[in-house]
RNA sequence: CGGGGUGUGGCGCAGUUUGGUAGCGCACUCGCUUUGGGAGCGAGGGGCCGUGGGUUCAAAUCCCGCCACCCCGACCA
């Protein structure tokens, strides 16, 4: 391969671009990338699409190393398979939709769960067509509430999706760790430093899931780690321990008058100024708080739903949508139609509406809480006697220092990663809703069990350039480099002949070239354009032609040197 | 969806307060010079000032509506 720049379409931009915040987003269309062509969707041009199809090399490679086959499925989808599945409502507002003209109903469809199981339900029959792991590489579409930062989040974005097809939960085991495997290959290979973390699998169902999170401060998930074990899991999916309870015993349900403490820190100044019970130590996290959300079902009812979380907290709404999803969640906030919900007054006990409370909030711990009366508090309100949660619920924030849910010695830590890769337990719930049957060998029939397995492509390349990159311009890994080599013609015409003839011989020796044969264009533009389209290996022909030698450049290192021009290919094959 | 901001040649912006011939830098075209760190001089081309309505002799500028985009929060590869 060799590309000449006089012939490219390319235009690297001097200045920032005004709308791109992120580094990633900034370098991609600076370096001439990428092109903003519609909101949340991007052009790829011809750097960057040979940027976007090494990584996509990359995977299939893996892929094909696990005996993956390769298949490809439309995008455009008639309604039916998702109603199936039950996603049709339940992705919502998040899937496009679109109706042909006889008015029946389709779907750009955001994943391939349904198609596959069909598939495989079409074309299985015996226990002698398993295991199975099929994928594809493709544009998939999501109406995001709110696209950002370039290829980061777009509402069409390419990705790998993979699925695996097995008869035993063994099998299934089997394939889910060693495609586990192949995608820490795939990363590795990317250059892309993540971490494995334990997540919610949210609408695509199934048991359990892992999130593959390339670390970015401009990530959009929090992940904690531990500082003693290996425990890593997003904070929507941290389970908080439960604190062992000493059985103190408690005095009696005491109801107190607290005018005008509708907030916790109001109500923990008032209760340490009056000594309530006799204690001055109050603190935020004696206090219960008792958040009332609205839960909105897809196609259902919303429900009143009351959280209950140690007062020292905030419930975090996106901890509390992951774990009722596919339900939305608002704050409820229209307190007159329910006056038996005193607004910052409200307690557990006698509540009439459903009560999840915090892990925290055992049975035997005593708190102080609102007494569901205008202006009133109740100290030792004790859960298990004065009251009993409808069940738990995980929805207060995570905090680093928190104790470690893996081994309970160490303490969470917290950084933030891109989602570049999930990976689904789906179980049967798919081959339920399709009743996929096939017959084992004993003669009985035996329903697989699937695996589910995403990496964002297009998302990979950015999250690469995130990591990737300093104040001049990206710095690929070579694997990924839209060129295996960058050869300057420095100015003189004379210098750029002797670069194409270089080019050409490197070309010939096997690397994938990009030469800088523009005309009429000073060294120092080159020079520049050079670094911020950021391919590792950099050879200029110039000052020193006249002797026989050109200067190897090294972007990474900073390191240059002069080589003869015969040496030059020996060089950078060595 | 809530909050904030912005829409003016390809890109980055000024002009809007106080209405009066649409400007600057970069990019682009031509000529000459220059040629190892985003060159110089000269001459050019390119704009329904987001959009619809209104006020006015006159609107990029004032008023009303709409739309789009960006950023911050709640959702996902």
């Amino acid at each position: 391969m060799l590309i000449r720049m006089s012939t490219l379409l390319l235009k690297t931009l001097r200045e920032e671009p005004a709308d791109a915040e992120v580094p990633s987003h900034r370098l991609l269309l600076r370096a001439g990338y990428i092109r903003r062509a519609a909101p949340g969707g991007y052009t790829w041009l011809p750097l960057g699409k040979l940027v976007l199809d090494q990584v996509s090399r990359i995977v299939r490679e893996e892929m094909a190393s696990v005996d993956g086959q390769e298949v490809s499925f439309p995008s455009l989808l008639p309604r039916e398979a998702y109603d199936v599945s039950g996603r049709w409502t339940e992705y919502g507002e998040d899937i496009f939709t679109l109706k042909d003209r006889r008015g029946a109903d389709h779907l750009l469809a955001p994943t391939h769960e349904e198609m596959f199981t069909l598939l495989v339900q079409d074309m299985t029959s015996s226990y002698r067509d398993f295991p199975l792991i099929l994928f594809q590489v493709q544009t998939k579409f999501r109406d995001e509430q709110r696209p950002r930062a370039g290829l980061l989040r777009g509402r069409e974005f390419l990705m790998k999706d993979a699925y695996s097809f097995d008869l035993s939960d063994e099998g299934f085991l089997a394939a889910y760790g060693k495609i586990r495997a192949a995608y820490q290959r795939i990363f590795d290979r990317l250059g892309l430093e993540h971490t494995i973390v334990a997540a919610m699998s949210g609408a695509m169902g199934g048991s359990a899931s892992e999130e593959f999170l390339a670390t970015a401060d401009v990530g959009e998930d929090t992940f904690v780690g531990c500082t003693t074990c290996d425990y890593a899991a997003n904070t929507e999916a941290v389970v908080t321990p439960v604190p062992s309870v000493e059985h103190r015993e408690h005095g009696p349900l005491t109801v107190h008058d607290t005018p005008q403490t509708p907030t916790i820190a109001s109500l923990v100044d008032l209760a340490n100024a009056r000594a309530l019970d006799g204690r001055t130590d109050w603190t935020a996290a004696d206090t219960l708080k008792n958040v009332v959300v609205t839960v909105h079902h897809p196609g259902k009812h919303d429900e009143l739903l009351v959280i209950g979380v140690p007062g020292d907290r905030e419930v975090d709404m996106k901890r509390l949508e992951a774990v009722l999803s596919p339900a939305k969640v608002t704050m409820f906030d229209d307190f007159a139609s329910r006056p038996d919900l005193v607004r910052g007054y409200i307690g557990p006990q006698g509540i009439k509406v459903r009560y999840l409370a915090d892990p925290r909030v055992a049975p035997g711990t005593a708190w102080l809480t609102g007494a569901n009366e205008q202006g009133k508090h109740a100290t030792s309100v004790v859960a298990g006697r004065d009251f009993t949660p409808n069940g738990t619920i995980e929805a207060a924030e995570v905090r680093a220092g928190d104790p470690c849910p893996g081994c309970g010695d160490g303490q969470l830590t917290m950084r933030r990663g891109i989602e570049i890769a999930h990976i689904f337990q789906l179980g049967r719930r798919y081959t339920d809703a399709f009743e996929v049957d096939v017959l084992g060998a004993d003669g009985r029939t035996v329903r697989p069990t699937m695996g589910s397995y995403g990496i964002g492509v297009s998302r990979a390349v950015a999250s690469i350039a995130e990591q990737h990159h300093d104040d001049r311009g990206i710095l690929w890994p070579d694997e990924v480099a839209p060129a295996d080599v960058h050869v300057i013609g420095a100015g003189k015409d004379g210098q750029i002949q002797a670069a194409l003839t270089l080019a050409a011989e490197l070309e010939k020796a096997g690397l994938r070239v990009l030469v800088d044969d523009r005309p009429q264009l000073s060294a120092g533009v080159k020079f520049t354009d050079a670094e911020l389209i950021g391919i590792r290996r950099c050879v200029v022909v110039g000052r020193r032609l006249s002797e026989g030698y050109a200067e190897l450049r090294d972007r990474r290192t900073g390191d240059r040197h002069d080589v003869r021009l015969e040496e030059v290919t020996g060089a950078l094959l060595g």
